[in-house]
DNA sequence: TCATTTTATTGTAATATTGCAATCAAATAA
DNA sequence: TTATTTGATTGCAATATTACAATAAAATGA
C-alpha cells in the first residue's frame, strides 16, 4: 500500500516517527550538520556541498521545512536558510524523552 | 526513482539516516516504547498492542531487527524480542552527536 | 527592456514502502 | 501421527519516495 496507518497510534509516536521520517535520508542529514557546523543562514550554497542536483536538494529543503526543523528567510534573490532553534530543541527532547526509557537492568536475553 | 544515492556522504550521515528510518514508523516507534516499558523481551504479544495485522508487524519487527535496534530469541515456538541494549546506546549516542553539535547563540534569520 | 541569477515546481521514470490475505515452517500437544 | 500454536514469508496492490531534466518565477543588473 505504502500508505502508513495512523489511527490506533498516539499523537506521540505519530510525532516521533514523522521527525524520525524528516532525517532519514542521508542529503537531509548533511543539510542538518552543514547548518549546524556554519551555524548561520546561508543560501543555496548548500547545493555544493551535495552530491545531488538543485532540484533534488530543494525538494530535501523542502522536507525539512515542512517538518519544521528549518527555517527559509527569502533575501532577494536568495533565501536564507536555517536551523529553527526552538524546534531543534524540541525533537532533542523527544528524542531523550525516547532514550530516557532505557533502564540499564534488564532481565533480558 | 526511489532509490537513495549513497555516494558522496559520509558513513556518519548514512548511518544516522538509515537509523532514522529505522524509526521513521509509528508502529516501530510503539514497538521499541513497548519493549522499553516492559524492560523485558516479550514474544508476539507485540501484535495485540499495535492496530496492525500479524504479517505487517511481523515486517517491522524484522525491520527494527536488521537495523540492529531489538534482536529475538528463539524460545521454542516463540520469539522473546528485547532492545539490544549496547546498540540502543550507540544511537543514543550518534543522535546526540547530532543535536550536540548545535550552538545557542547564533547569528541566525 | 532583456539577460542573468537563484530557487522552486513540474513531469516522468524507477524503486521503495506499507498492508493484508494466504501460506509456510517449526515446535509442541493431544 | 495429527492438530495446534506461533511467527515468518510470499504475493499482490496501492501509495510514497527519490532523482533529474526541463521549465517557471522572481529579483537584480546591464
Amino acid at each position: 500500500m505504502g500508505l502508513t496507518k495512523t489511527t490506533g497510534f498516539t499523537e506521540d509516536q505519530l510525532a516521533l516517527a514523522a521527525i524520525a521520517k524528516a532525517l532519514a535520508h542521508p542529503a537531509r542529514i548533511a543539510i542538518i550538520q552543514h547548518l549546524l557546523k556554519v551555524n548561520q543562514c546561508i543560501g543555496g550554497q548548500i547545493v555544493d556541498e551535495l552530491p545531488l542536483a538543485q532540484p533534488t536538494v530543494s525538494r530535501h529543503l523542502k522536507e525539512l521545512k515542512d517538518a519544521g526543523i528549518i527555517k527559509g528567510d527569502i533575501e532577494g534573490v536568495r533565501i536564507n536558510y536555517c536551523i529553527d532553534a526552538i524546534r531543534w530543541r524540541e525533537i532533542q527532547a523527544q528524542f531523550n524523552g525516547l532514550f530516557d526509557t532505557f533502564v540499564a537492568d534488564r532481565d533480558c536475553c
